[in-house]
RNA sequence: GCGCCCGUAGCUCAGCUGGAUAGAGCAACGGCCUUCUAAGCCGUCGGUCGCAGGUUCGAAUCCUGCCGGGUGCGCCA
């Protein structure tokens, strides 16, 4: 509907610069808003305001030309000029009915797949195995999933990639660690990776003897040491077993199909180093191998190293990200790479991306993208910690948010059986931790409360849940009653006005989700969605109402209202609940 | 030292590539349950958009400089 609008507008743009009316030599881009106030139309333009200068002539009067060329069309109501030159489109009420019923006849609730669909390779989650996931690999996994599905919604093929680090210096440590244990002590040790990880690193600190046994293992390991493989191989199953089983928890569809870890590009390594000195871009410096850059330059010009190979011979991330680069796309077909790694590696990733394409590790036309997110805070604006200052577990931070919308559940009183509580506790619980993310900005850091995430007002989880399990409740009702299916629309009150329009903005919306890969413009959308239809279910009686025709219509739309919530949930990676 | 990000109501956050009177929720205050889930709805109060300049028809948004916070910068990933 927007897209449509927004031809008409070129054309009328193109026919006044045929008119020798606007310059042929600026092509204006043109914008259109959606205004606060509705007496500003449904659809704004400031095209006319843009471009005066360049038609020398007052914005009103260019408006009035460009009004006057637009295409005669069914979508427009009226056009109108307002304040210093805007121009402010209202939509038909038929079109508005068109596309209502488009909707809610259309599995995908009239979605429109994306133009130029695309093979999107999604890097996310992509934790360290060394230790335990924690609060630190929330945010990737749960923004990288819920982007990964609006993409797939849309059309695109979308290959997600787990880069898990399984190959870096501390598996000397572990490995070392775990050749001292029987294998009792180290089934049992491994149940927790995190103690795991401590005891490994206080051997490592306390002991000369152990931390040479360490550095002796990585090399072995890394040169294909059968002992030191199979040790490794053993550590690796068990710390990728407890990620899967966090995102299972949290509803993170990676699988043990996505893992590409940073050891499968091991024997690829050697080659992107000879690569870059085929290249020439390759320059030994203090007995490192590095590239220089002219793009990323240190202070006064001083050259900036991306560092491929340490002194040792060892390499380093930048390298397996190289292949990993190149990987993605000549291997996996990806046109689009897309990163969702925290934002402060976001000059790492610049580097990378550079020299990908300088030195050919992608050729031709391939968008290289990096998603960068915030920092999850504690209360007292730190970086978030648990009590006893270390970094909480992820499991361990699931587990509370369970726990704590349990006893909400019970101290609100339900009608619920105990089975049932529990059941909905899960779902609230994880499902606001979850939300409480994706609805913020995915760039800015965010304050981590538990209070106000687990609160059913305001843009919570429990608050949309809740809207979906009354409208949910309607059609318990209601029955096996489905004469309502083919009724006509009736739109006579105001709150099912805004209600209709709001839900025929969900195709707009999710195509910027995935354009900004920015989840929050989704949850905006479904807290306004569930305002509008709680204001609606307050101030119009839909089964206890005489007139049939009008019941029929609200039913619609509460069916409506209840497979976009549904939608718009699952798209975040939310299921819904039929009751609370 | 250099680079990147951030500073919006008492609190938590929106504000899309500059657009119309800066918006929500919480908190505070006041209403609404004999009718579809009141975990809800309706209303009131609340802002020098860190500060100072600049660009222009128009700036929370762009530019410059300060102040304050975060983060990154050669052999960890």
């Amino acid at each position: 509907m927007k897209d449509q609008i927004e031809q008409l507008l070129a054309s009328a743009v193109a026919q006044l610069q045929s008119d020798g009316i606007l310059p042929q030599s600026v092509q204006p881009r043109i914008q259109l808003d959606r205004p606060r106030d509705k007496s500003h139309g449904d659809f704004a333009t400031n095209l006319a305001l843009m471009m005066a200068k360049p038609a020398a002539m007052p914005p009103r009067d260019l408006a009035q030309k460009l009004i006057a060329a637009i295409p005669a069309n069914e979508l427009l109501e009226k056009t109108d000029i307002a304040g210093p030159g805007f121009i402010n489109f209202t939509l038909s009420q038929q079109q508005l009915l068109d596309q209502l019923q488009a909707m809610y006849s259309s599995g995908r609730l009239n979605v429109q797949p994306d133009a130029d669909s695309k093979t999107i390779v999604i890097d996310y989650s992509s934790p360290n195995l060394a230790k335990e996931m924690h609060v630190g690999h929330l945010r990737s996994a749960i923004i990288g999933d819920a982007v990964s599905r609006v993409a797939e919604f849309l059309g695109h093929k979308v290959i997600r990639q787990n880069h898990v680090g399984d190959w870096g210096t501390q598996f000397g440590m572990l490995l070392a660690h775990m050749e001292e244990l029987d294998a009792g002590e180290q089934a049992y040790e491994l149940s927790n990776l995190e103690t795991f990880y401590k005891a490994a690193k206080k051997r490592f600190d306390d002991s000369e003897a152990f931390a040479d046994r360490a550095r002796e293992l990585v090399v072995k390991l890394q040169s294909g040491d059968d002992y030191c493989l199979k040790l490794w191989h053993q550590f690796i199953d068990v710390s990728l077993a407890h990620c899967q089983e966090v995102y299972d928890r949290l509803g993170v569809k990676l699988t043990r199909a996505d893992v590409m870890a940073e050891s499968a590009y091991n024997d690829k390594l050697p080659g992107v180093i000879e690569h870059l000195k085929a290249r020439d871009l390759l320059v030994e410096d203090q007995g490192a191998q590095c590239v220089f850059l002219d793009e990323f330059k240190g202070k006064e010009g001083d050259p900036l190293p991306i560092i491929v190979q340490k002194r040792g011979g060892g390499y380093l991330y930048a390298t397996t990200d190289l292949a990993a680069i190149e990987y993605r796309q000549k291997t996996l077909g990806g046109d689009y790479l897309m990163y969702f790694v925290d934002a402060r590696q976001s000059l790492h990733f610049e580097q990378i991306f550079t020299l990908a394409r300088k030195a050919g590790f992608v050729e031709g036309d391939i968008d290289l993208a990096h998603f960068g997110f915030g920092t999850v805070m504690g209360k007292d604006g730190r970086p978030y910690k648990s009590r006893d200052g270390g970094v909480t577990k992820l499991a361990d931070l699931l587990d509370e948010a369970e726990r704590r919308a349990l006893d909400l559940m019970q101290s609100k009183g339900s009608s619920l059986t105990e089975e049932e509580q529990q059941a909905v506790a899960k779902v609230v619980g994880i499902s606001s931790v979850k939300y409480a993310d994706l609805s913020k900005n995915r760039t800015s850091d965010y304050i981590f409360d538990w209070d106000l995430m687990l609160s059913f007002e305001g843009n919570t989880a429990p608050y949309l849940l809740y809207a979906y399990t009354r409208v949910n409740s309607i059609f318990e009702k209601l029955g096996t009653d489905q004469r309502y299916q083919n009724a006509d629309w009736q739109l006579a009150d105001e709150r099912e006005l805004a209600l209709a329009n709001q839900l025929v903005r969900f195709n707009e919306v999710l195509h910027s989700v995935y354009q900004k890969a920015m989840p929050h413009f989704l949850c905006g959308y479904l807290f306004e969605l569930a305002g509008k239809f709680s204001s609606f279910y307050e101030a119009c009686p839909i089964l206890n109402n005489d007139d049939l025709a009008v019941r029929n219509s609200r039913l619609k739309l509460a069916a409506l209202t209840a497979n976009t919530l549904r939608q718009g949930l699952q798209l975040l990676g939310i299921p819904t609940l039929d009751k609370m």
